[in-house]
DNA sequence: ACCAAAGTAGACCAATCTGTCTACCTGATA
DNA sequence: TATCAGGTAGACAGATTGGTCTACTTTGGT
């Protein structure tokens, strides 16, 4: 069956972005999933393809978590307020779906894979593309500046609630938007 | 004389922020800078030692340069263009003294240690700290909701000209600040 | 002139890394 | 019933990791 495929693939996810793509061996996600190493061989071509398949799962949680908060909003404003109101939740650990907040999984394998080329790099890259084109999907109308402008802040407060550990980041950014009546 | 030291802490900062802290192995610096291994150990406790002093380095460095830009702003809206505008010869490696961009040090560090209580952690948290403190000081007058919104827009543009590869971003925030005349 | 600090080269250690391989077991399908 | 994909355990290989150590040389200040 494909069980234990989708078994390694949890595991991998779970620790890759509880420690860090470089962080985790190997053996060690073996070790938790109880599985044998010819099998994850059988499964995967190497490491690399493990951790691609780990971002593609994280990519459909994410994707999924983000549209089902964005979904039922009616005006941009609506939009703006259930968006950063969806990230305080992933901030503060309320949102089961995305696992204890660890910042963005992507962003994080970024800045383990230097080379811009690699697949995961690009993977990365493509992953902030769909979540840029959910976002814009929502807006009563073409807007690409303020979807530049969502966009610029909810990585802003990612990447705060994160590094300084400031919970109320993306509340900050309601607070800001809620400033500049631009294009509402 | 001291002169070893630096060159380790040059090399190890170079190499670092090139592919990533964990992506670089001591014997690379080493061999790259030349160095002893008995000489290192003679200078740094650790590899982690060596790291926290290359994540010191780097603040020194990024803080120097940043001044040096916001410094002769007189009105805010000169501050905000003076940062923005650095943001973007950092991006498109017109800054020397960064090095060729690869993201903001600190948050690909952050990214590569998740014990938030780790030396490390605790460190590139007080570098966020200070920039923000900088930013402050060049104020008009203090203004937190201002200097939330400058930082938030700031590790935006940073993060997404990193991972998406977007060298205007830093661009799009001066835009964006155009467009609400928030406390101005 | 002397002495301690700073430096050299590189062997060595134990641990860990990704990945390969042998040998065998299990269960579903043709 | 024969076959074959999917599974098991784990030894093994080859490279690399951070870090220690010995034995020796260079250098600068008193």
């Amino acid at each position: 069956m494909t069980s234990k495929r989708q078994l390694l693939i949890d595991t991998a996810l779970q620790l890759f972005y509880e420690d860090g793509v470089n962080s985790v061996g190997i053996n060690q996600i073996l070790k938790v999933s109880g599985i044998a190493k010819k099998t994850l061989y059988h499964h995967f071509n190497s490491k690399e393809a493990l951790i691609l398949a780990a971002l593609s799962q994280r990519n459909n949680n994410f994707i999924r978590w983000l549209e089902s908060h964005l979904k039922n909003a009616t005006t941009d404003q609506q939009l703006i307020e259930n968006l950063f109101n969806a990230l305080t939740t992933w901030f503060t650990n309320s949102a089961a779906e995305l696992g204890d907040f660890r910042g963005c999984f992507f962003i994080n394998t970024s800045a383990e894979f230097c080379d811009p080329n690699s697949e995961i790099a690009k993977y990365c890259q493509s992953h902030k593309r769909q979540v840029r084109a959910i976002i814009g999907k929502y807006l009563s109308s073409p807007n690409p500046q303020l979807l530049d402008a969502l966009c610029l802040l909810k990585e802003g407060a990612i990447t705060t609630a994160y590094v300084t550990n400031d919970l109320e980041a993306a509340q900050k950014c309601l607070w800001i938007t809620a400033k500049f009546k631009i294009a509402l």
